[in-house]
RNA sequence: AGGCCUGUGGCGGAAUUGGCAGACGCAGCGGACUUAAAAUCCGCAGAGUUCACCCUCAUCCGGGUUCAAGUCCCGGCGGGCCUACCA
């Protein structure tokens, strides 16, 4: 009875209706495409824009609610930046290669290749069912041949790179070389000269520049995943995917010389619109500082250089530490047989742990005598050398001075071993100096003098120059700026990932693929399992036949090697992070099959400053950002991209939460074994009440919410608003299912205003209402400029409150009473377009236009109505509202103060007594002070 | 341990950046329509107080600046994220 009365509602199958048949329509018209410069259609009297959602991974668990967050918000600016006349590049793609889908391969028995594909394609479907006007004809993925050719491309430019520190930049290896040949250069640790230099002395050398370069590392070795992981991918001793314990080993490595660029990556964070805490996060990680190496005298061995923040504080060194890997250590143990074997023991050890368990022992110390002493170069005095694991061989020189007084570790250290502490920093304030803690801040300098230099008296910041100026003069220390930031290990020993354009002859030396041989395509391996064991043996190792190769079969250019030569591919492959290095890129020029991307292109969609718009989850604040921006940075050098940086402007947007349940003890209860029970909830297994707490989405707390459930009840439109309207989008917002409804009767109140329910006739009133129309223009600039600055939750509320006005009362019979007029209904829908793009679509065809809502313009605001002849002031008395009174919008604060004060609710509230001061601000409010 | 962010009704959140706290939505309550319900429409709705009006109190707690503080400053408490022996 009740569906026949209003057979034509919004519900959730016309919802789904409309949907399918616009998506559709959008694809085949090819409605969201974007031209380049040189396409038929291209509009070069338009300005661009890019816009850029962060490469999802697409995994085989599909899209979670999480997802579509931010591709809605880049969404709805990308359909209002069309509007706005912009010609727009949105664009989406895969990141495929990587870990997460070779171990979903690994357990399903499923060829990654297969479930891969597969995970696109439900990707792409799930995306498609939400409307997004991506430009769908520029799609590629990482894993594509046509893709990762030039992802070996740019690997290979970097190969053929150094970095020429006097100007800064990369630049071709091929010009060094040849400035070696020229100048006969010494090179290399033994000073052999160029021209008597092996090929495989000369390859030595150049790999020791090289912006790609092969060479021994210390890295870090995951056995359960079979593979070594960058040092951003390790968290706390462990992987940061899977949580497997990570140990150290040197193993020879394909390496990108990312420290030469820390200054630059540094430097030009100041030119980027990022968020603050991003920028922090990468200046941090590059962790720049400014100080001092320095040089102790050890009898027989040498000079032991350290690295120091704080020479200021030299004359308080008492003792030296070096890491358990310092060269130092073997050299004492071999000159000191006795104790050999105690030092060799701890050395063991502290190299057998883990970082995890350094970890876990935190702050306890421990450490053995090498039985040497340095001579501090400020006292003169012998100082005894200690090896600890505190000190790390990765950071500085792997050795330190340790200054007790002043530095925390130390203090605690020399606590542990009763060793000397020595104060040489006064606290600034004259507070006395307690031999319970170290006292690391900044001071002045005392007990620090020798016979040629004092530095007391003076404040750290000049007493640490002055050392530098002292130490230099007599040849033991050089100012040094030291990074934090290491170079980039590349190699991982897994099957599913980029291959190295590179082969090796029998003597070990390494051949570029040439770039016309490109792509190596990966081979199609049955058995591409990790190989679980102590040492790394990369799966590609299995693919006999690929791996033992000839030169000319491989592509190696003749010039190098004689085609016939036997070779052996590279069986490592580069990790997750390749592709998505330069996949914005790629994006401007997609087909290109003679360049990565054309300069045109890459010109035009780039800008001046980048991808305008960039929108991903902050856990890229690193790792791949920082990727991203070294991999630009060296292409920008090499003339290959017109930018310094990528990304021009970065947001973030928040995570979308879900509710669980909290047990009295704290621990959480699956979402589906919990009821309500009028306000409250209990457990239902036995009735205890839970508390409802904000926690992540898991399969584990039943919680996880897909776009695909939401769309089944609503459809996209709704589901698109309601993750809009949650709240700003760069904060983290619980899922409420309870809530979609508010939006989903938005909707429908929208369509009841243009279309009766019980005949689908449109509905238009006769003449606009005075008020409607003011209040619409109101609207449409309130969007306007929510949508610039991504407050869409602020915006949807304002198209909100402007339907609620115009809805008719039920009561209202005659379809041309109330409502919106046709040319109102025609602005409301494109206003409303950017967010709800099907529903406006529809209505927008009910309305008799011809081409879609989304090529149409966005409506002009006429300014005059934004403005009233009057308005009403709030009126304090004392600082608290006591009336309110209507003043005319233009009047001045004399006019207002004279309107206020003869007003008789102000007169009254003021019983008498006369304004001693009256504050007046226009449009604000007026403070009576009596 | 340090750094950054954050704290507003029963809930998600607004507040033009110092100017009427609680927009909009959810949940709730009342009314109209209906035989009834659903749906829809119209209202109410921070707390306190003898309907209402008024008044008082109210943006985690305590101080401060200001004619005026959710907003700025100082101190404390709670939540979140990041970093974590980096010399």
């Amino acid at each position: 009875m009740a569906a026949n009365e209003t057979p034509y509602r919004y519900d959730a199958a016309r919802a789904c209706e409309i949907e399918l048949h616009w998506q559709a329509r959008w694809l085949a018209d090819g409605a969201n495409r974007a031209a380049n410069p040189g396409d038929p259609g291209f509009d070069a009297s338009r300005p661009k824009y890019y816009i850029l959602d962060m490469f999802p991974y697409p995994s085989g668990a599909g899209l979670h609610v999480g997802h579509p967050e931010g591709y809605t918000a880049t969404d709805i600016l990308t359909r209002y930046k069309v509007m706005r006349g912009f010609n727009v590049l949105h664009p989406m793609g895969w990141d495929a290669f990587g870990l997460p889908a070779e171990q979903y391969a690994v357990q399903t028995g499923v060829h990654p290749a297969v479930t891969t594909r597969s995970a696109i394609d439900n990707f792409r479907r799930q995306l498609q069912r939400l409307g997004f006007a991506y430009d769908w004809s520029r799609e590629f993925g990482t894993i594509d041949p046509d893709y990762y050719r030039w992802t070996q491309w740019i690997w290979l430019r970097a190969y053929h790179s150094y970095y020429d520190e006097s100007r800064a930049c990369a630049r071709p290896i091929a010009e060094l070389e040849a400035q070696c040949a020229d100048e006969d250069r010494a090179t290399g640790t033994d000073g052999t000269p160029w021209s008597k230099c092996t090929p495989a002395q000369r390859q030595g050398y150049l790999d020791t520049v090289r912006l790609a370069y092969i060479g021994v590392q210390t890295v870090n070795w995951c056995p359960a995943l079979g593979t070594v992981l960058a040092n951003e991918e390790v968290v706390d001793g462990r992987s940061e995917r899977g949580s497997h314990p990570v140990f150290r080993m040197p193993l020879r490595q394909w390496m990108f010389r990312i420290t030469a660029y820390a200054q630059r990556l540094l430097d030009d964070l100041a030119i980027v619109e990022w968020p603050e805490s991003t920028r922090t996060m990468q200046a941090e990680w590059i962790g720049r500082s400014e100080g001092a190496d320095v040089q102790f005298a050890v009898a027989g061995f040498g000079a032991l250089t350290i690295f120091t923040t704080r020479p200021d504080t030299l004359f308080g060194a008492t003792y030296m530490v070096v890491a358990p890997e310092h060269p130092l250590v073997e050299w004492a143990c071999a000159h000191n047989p006795a104790s050999a074997a105690d030092i060799g023991g701890y050395v063991t050890r502290a190299r057998n742990r883990s970082d995890l368990d350094r970890q876990a022992e935190s702050r306890d110390k421990t450490g053995i005598p090498l039985g040497l002493t340095a001579t501090n170069p400020a006292t003169g005095l012998p100082i005894p050398i200690w090896v600890a694991d505190y000190v790390l061989m990765a950071y500085g020189t792997g050795a330190i001075m340790a200054v007790p007084a002043h530095d925390e570790r130390d203090f605690a250290f020399a606590t542990r071993f009763s060793l000397p502490i020595r104060q040489v920093v006064a606290a600034a304030d004259g507070t006395a100096f307690s031999a319970d803690a170290a006292a690391c801040e900044a001071g002045i300098a005392c007990n620090s003098s020798n016979h040629e230099l004092s530095l007391n008296g003076l404040p750290t910041a000049s007493a640490a120059r002055a050392m530098i100026d002292w130490l230099q003069s007599k040849g033991c220390g050089v100012r040094r700026i030291n990074f934090r930031l290491r170079d980039w290990l590349f190699s991982r020993q897994r099957y599913w990932g980029e291959p190295f354009p590179v082969v090796f002859d029998e003597s070990g030396m390494h051949y570029p693929v040439s770039p016309e041989a490109l792509p190596v395509q990966l081979p199609t391996l049955a058995d591409y399992a990790p190989v679980q064991s102590d040492q790394p043996l990369p799966p590609l190792g299995k693919a006999t036949q690929w791996v033992q190769t000839t030169a000319g079969a491989a592509g190696v250019d003749v010039r190098l090697l004689d085609p016939q030569t036997p070779v052996r591919r590279e069986t490592n492959t580069m990790p997750g992070w390749a592709g998505s290095c330069w996949y914005y890129l790629r994006y401007c020029d997609p087909r290109n099959s003679t360049r990565f991307v054309s300069k045109e292109a890459e010109h035009y969609w780039m800008g001046d400053r980048g991808v305008d718009l960039y929108v991903g989850g902050s856990e890229h604040a690193v790792l791949h950002l920082l990727y991203a921006r070294f991999w630009h940075k060296m292409l920008f050098d090499l003339g290959e991209v017109t930018t310094r940086e990528p990304f021009a402007k970065l947001y973030h947007q928040g995570m979308i939460t879900s509710f669980a349940f909290e047990r009295a003890d704290g621990t959480l209860v699956a979402t589906d074994a919990v009821h309500e029970v009028n306000g409250g909830w209990v457990e239902t297994a036995n009735g205890a009440p839970v508390t409802r707490v904000i926690a992540k989405m898991s399969k584990s707390l039943k919680n996880v919410v897909t776009p695909d459930e939401v769309v089944a009840e609503y459809g996209a439109d709704t589901l698109r608003l309601y993750e809009m309207s949650m709240g700003p989008l760069a904060d983290s917002k619980p899922w409420n299912t309870r809530d979609i409804a508010g939006v989903f009767r938005f909707l429908q109140r929208v369509w009841r205003l243009a279309i009766d329910e019980r005949t689908g006739e449109l509905l238009l009133a006769r003449a606009p209402d005075a008020a409607v129309e003011r209040l619409l223009h109101r609207t449409i600039h309130k969007v306007a400029h929510d949508i610039e600055k991504l407050a869409f939750n602020t915006a949807i509320a304002s198209l909100i409150e402007l339907v609620n006005a115009a809805t008719r009362p039920t009561a209202m019979i005659d379809a041309a009473d109330g409502g919106l007029t046709r040319d109102q209904m025609n602005r409301f829908l494109r206003a409303l377009s950017p967010f709800a793009p099907h529903i406006c679509e529809a209505l927008w065809e009910k309305l008799g236009e011809a081409s879609s809502v989304t090529t149409s313009q966005w409506p002009v605001v006429d300014v005059a109505m934004l403005v009233d002849e009057s308005i009403e002031m709030p009126v304090q008395i004392q600082g608290k509202v006591r009336a309110r009174v209507q003043v005319p919008t233009a009047a001045d604060a004399a006019q207002i103060e004279a309107i206020v004060l003869s007003d008789a609710m102000v007169v009254q509230a003021m019983a008498g007594r006369t304004a001693k001061k009256v504050i007046v601000v226009p449009k604000r409010m007026v403070n009576v002070l009596v």
